[in-house]
DNA sequence: TTAGGGTTAG
């Protein structure tokens, strides 16, 4: 009794002492010999349960339990792993396993499940070679863990159709979780058409894997091919429930297509389910991810009981759109209100500070997380890179390099990248090849961080350094993402590429584009072709860039969309100097509120003016 | 005795 009321709360004594003789599990330790009691697995759940967040309570259950000098029954073995699991104390589960005398293959199971829900896939594809080396034979359940970690390994491609040969060899591959798990794999290695295969030959083809399906593409940049399973998956009859229209609508938030979104949302309300706080949060999102601000903000203050998520989704939409104001009154009242905030609302925050160049106020937060008693609060690697971003964009270089420098944690590409970002805008060639340098150790294959390591030896017209890039990239098969525009019309979405002559409207667009831009040369417009980065002459640049995407998709827009509304455009990378003067005269011209999203923010274009004031 | 799907950021 002494040892227990050491390590078991009081409050759950009563528990223990009330728990019926039901002989499942016997404890003889010492501690209980004088009462004599038989324990029923309830009890003893309830008491890991309660001690589940504590490793140093649940490990002296375990030291306690081994004493006992009883074997202990699987079930509690693997709620104690589970435990630790959770609490990603993989060294104890580790050691725990080790310990082992000829683990059956749910511990084995339990070991790979483990790792991968720590984010150790390599780990856990180690376990399972051991596995085959000792001749343990893998079951259905084995499987989808160890897929799930090779989907993880990109480093090595063969790793996830090695694992689903081994799924055939054991005659598993028409299990439906197993085959779910595949489906996903192949569309994060962006074998679509294995997916598909896969999907389609599936014996239960059920609403799981329906949503998983969607997910896996909604998830990894195939957003079309999303929205066409889900309204494939209406047309056969299988209806939607929450988590499909989840994952529909954070497609419509990628597109920048709330029309459809809205659409998706009647659905949820035909299907009784728009109560769904996830939904509405995917709603908000979808929102304020196509620049609808004022409609978002109405629904969110019409939430019954908005959640963390519903907070932090506002202030990071308020954040990319610019509205940085409105992001930190809205943080305000959080703290005020005595919510609950994480880190996901601070990164919100910093970035609403990044965005407006608020370099005082961003120290402000950051030096508040730093300070919490929370440890979930304290800056993580992500926040560095925001506060990276903030100093660096504001052109304080130095002082960010001088941040790296101090950080308690290892910085990662995210840091570097945002150092490197910066010095592109800033022209600073010594510390960018300085961040370039570690980016190339920490992430070689990033097309985005080669890109802006060539922008930036181009401008600096070091093209000696450029083509050196140019030949990495080729050499390493990393490829640059080429530039697109679209915009949603009457519920479809049309996509422009540069110089791109594919639109059925190609030829009226072309020729309105050539009489705004001879109106704006009027009224005192010049090309920049700063941001060329071809060695090519001042015409060919002029070219190049007066037929860019978003120049296309803007003229498609004016001469297709009634005037009542605004003009949207969404851009997969980030807009240019010449596109965004181009879209401030288009926009006082044709008197058209023009709403641009770039890969990272909004630009909303009024009257000849930018809501980002030029900084971005 | 362990198994498949969803929202915020980056």
């Amino acid at each position: 009794m002494l040892i227990l009321s050491k390590i078991i709360p009081t409050k759950f004594f009563s528990t223990l002492q009330l728990v019926p003789f039901l002989p499942t599990l016997k404890f003889s330790s010492h501690a209980l010999t004088n009462r004599q009691k038989f324990l029923t697995k309830e009890a003893v759940n309830t008491l890991l349960k309660s001690c589940s967040s504590n490793p140093y309570q649940l490990k002296q259950i375990h030291a306690l339990l081994l004493t006992s000098g009883l074997s202990i029954k699987n079930s509690l073995l693997t709620h104690l792993l589970t435990c630790f699991i959770v609490l990603g104390d993989m060294l104890y589960v580790r050691q725990l396993f080790d310990e082992m005398h000829k683990p059956r293959t749910f511990l084995w199971n339990t070991l790979i499940r483990g790792y991968v829900q720590n984010d150790q896939p390599k780990e856990a594809a180690f376990i399972y070679k051991r596995m085959n080396l000792l001749g343990v034979r893998p079951d259905s359940f084995t499987f989808p863990f160890v897929i799930k970690a090779c989907a993880e390994l990109p480093e090595f491609k063969a790793a996830g159709p090695a694992a689903h040969a081994q799924v055939v060899k054991y005659g598993i591959e028409f299990v439906a979780v197993v085959r779910t798990e595949l489906m996903i794999m192949y569309v994060k290695l962006g074998e679509l058409g294995l997916a598909d295969f896969l999907f389609k030959t599936m014996v239960e083809r059920d609403l799981v894997a329906w949503n998983a399906f969607i997910a896996a593409c909604a998830q990894n940049g195939y957003g079309m091919n999303a929205l066409a399973l889900f309204r494939e998956m209406g047309s056969t009859g299988t209806r939607p429930d929450a988590v499909s229209l989840v994952s529909a609508l954070s497609v419509c938030g990628q597109l920048g297509c709330s029309d459809t979104g809205e659409e998706i949302y009647r659905i949820a309300r035909e299907e009784g389910i728009e109560c769904n706080i996830i939904v509405e949060n995917a709603r908000l999102d979808m929102h304020m991810k196509c620049g609808n601000i004022d409609f978002a903000t109405e629904l969110f203050e019409k939430i019954p009981c908005g959640n963390v998520i519903s907070w932090s989704t506002m202030i990071s939409g308020y954040a990319i759109n610019g509205e940085s104001e409105k992001a930190l009154s809205l943080f305000s009242r959080m703290q005020s209100e005595g919510l609950r905030t994480n880190y996901v609302t601070y990164l919100g925050v910093l970035s609403a500070c990044s965005h407006a160049g608020l370099v005082s106020q961003g120290w402000r937060y950051f030096n508040l997380m730093s300070r919490s008693d929370d440890e979930s609060i304290k800056p993580r690697k992500e926040h560095y890179a925001c506060m990276v971003d903030l100093l660096g964009r504001s052109g304080r270089l130095e002082e960010a390099y001088n941040f790296i420098r101090s950080m308690p944690i290892e910085p990662d590409s995210g840091v570097w990248g945002a150092l490197l970002g910066a010095c592109v805008i800033h022209q600073n060639l010594e510390l960018g090849q300085l961040a370039a340098h570690c980016l190339y150790e920490l992430a070689p294959d990033v097309a985005s961080y080669q890109v802006l390591m060539s922008n930036m030896y181009a401008s600096a017209g070091r093209w000696d350094f450029v083509k050196k890039v140019r030949q990495r990239m080729r050499k390493k098969g990393v490829r640059k993402l080429a530039a697109y525009s679209s915009v949603e019309h009457n519920g479809e979405l049309h996509f422009f590429y540069g110089g791109d002559r594919s639109h059925p409207q190609s030829e009226i667009i072309y020729e309105k584009l050539d009489c705004l831009i001879k109106q704006m040369k009027s009224m005192g417009y010049s090309s920049k072709t700063n941001s060329v980065f071809h060695d090519v002459d001042l015409e060919e640049k002029e070219s190049i860039i007066s037929t860019h995407s978003e120049k296309l998709a803007i003229v498609f827009a004016l001469i297709n969309v009634g005037p009542d509304r605004p003009i949207r455009v969404i851009k997969n990378l980030r807009i240019c100097d010449d596109c965004h003067t181009f879209s401030k005269f288009v926009s006082q011209i044709s008197l058209r509120e023009i709403i641009m999203r770039d890969k990272i923010r909004f630009h909303h274009f009024r009257n000849g003016v930018c809501s980002c004031k030029d900084f971005w």
